[in-house]
DNA sequence: ATGACGATTTACT
DNA sequence: GTAAATCGTCATA
């Protein structure tokens, strides 16, 4: 049985994305909603983006943009972006102030308000068929769409909101971990085959092995 | 002003 | 396996 450990304050954040997501595996993502219900889970797949050399990050080339000014910002700011038209994903910045490093949260297996979840996935109107268990957050945007996170939380520092942030489990979950390359990154060339996603060994709430 | 493109998900063949 | 959905963002002009 695994409790609600302490929440994490700025310095665990201020690290380089790789170490962060390691570290972020394991550890839980609560999100407060509007009404004061709490919801969320821990976090079993991570990816990182390394920053101007790396081609997959919006931030490649040093690239300062209005969409991406929270990659800038310090440790422990969300970066929540909106992509493909209709999707949310959520990001955990890192490293130093001005360097645009960040770690792409992609699934949680959901240990608070299961139901309210679901339901916020269910939402979408022109959902056709239902929702696996394994499926309320097994992906980035899927993820989003469960906890209620779109851009509004885009900039909201993780260290001291009241919205959404990080904690630790009690005791401490050292999951088995496996190392692969990241999703949907295949127009990044040679960056697209570095090993810089991290998934729960068998996790059925990752979003694939 | 315009056109191309997504750090995705879903449904369908 | 393939394709549609759907629009803010970005580079180019």
């Amino acid at each position: 049985m695994t409790g609600v450990g302490r929440r994490w304050s700025r310095g665990r954040f201020q690290s380089d994305p790789e170490s962060l997501a390691r570290n972020l595996i394991g550890a839980l993502l609560i999100r407060r909603l509007a009404d004061g219900m709490e919801v969320g889970g821990m976090i079993v797949e991570t990816e990182a983006y390394l920053g101007v050399e790396d081609a997959a990050a919006h931030s490649f080339g040093g690239r300062r943009t209005d969409r991406i000014r929270s990659m800038y910002a310090e440790a422990g700011t969300a970066y929540v972006y909106f992509t493909y038209g209709m999707h949310h994903c959520f990001n955990v910045v890192c490293g130093e102030v001005d360097e645009p490093v960040a770690v792409l949260i992609r699934a949680i297996e959901p240990l608070f308000g299961r139901d309210r979840m679901m339901s916020l996935r269910m939402a979408e109107p022109k959902r056709k068929h239902p929702i696996r268990e394994t499926g309320i957050a097994s992906g980035p945007a899927r993820l989003t769409q469960a906890l209620s996170i779109d851009r509004r939380l885009d900039g909201e520092d993780l260290a001291t909101s009241s919205e959404v942030w990080v904690c630790n489990t009690s005791p401490q979950v050292r999951p088995k971990l496996r190392q692969t390359t990241r999703i949907g990154v295949d127009y990044a060339g040679a960056w697209a085959k570095r090993p810089l996603r991290w998934v729960v060994e068998g996790h059925p709430h990752a979003s694939r092995p």
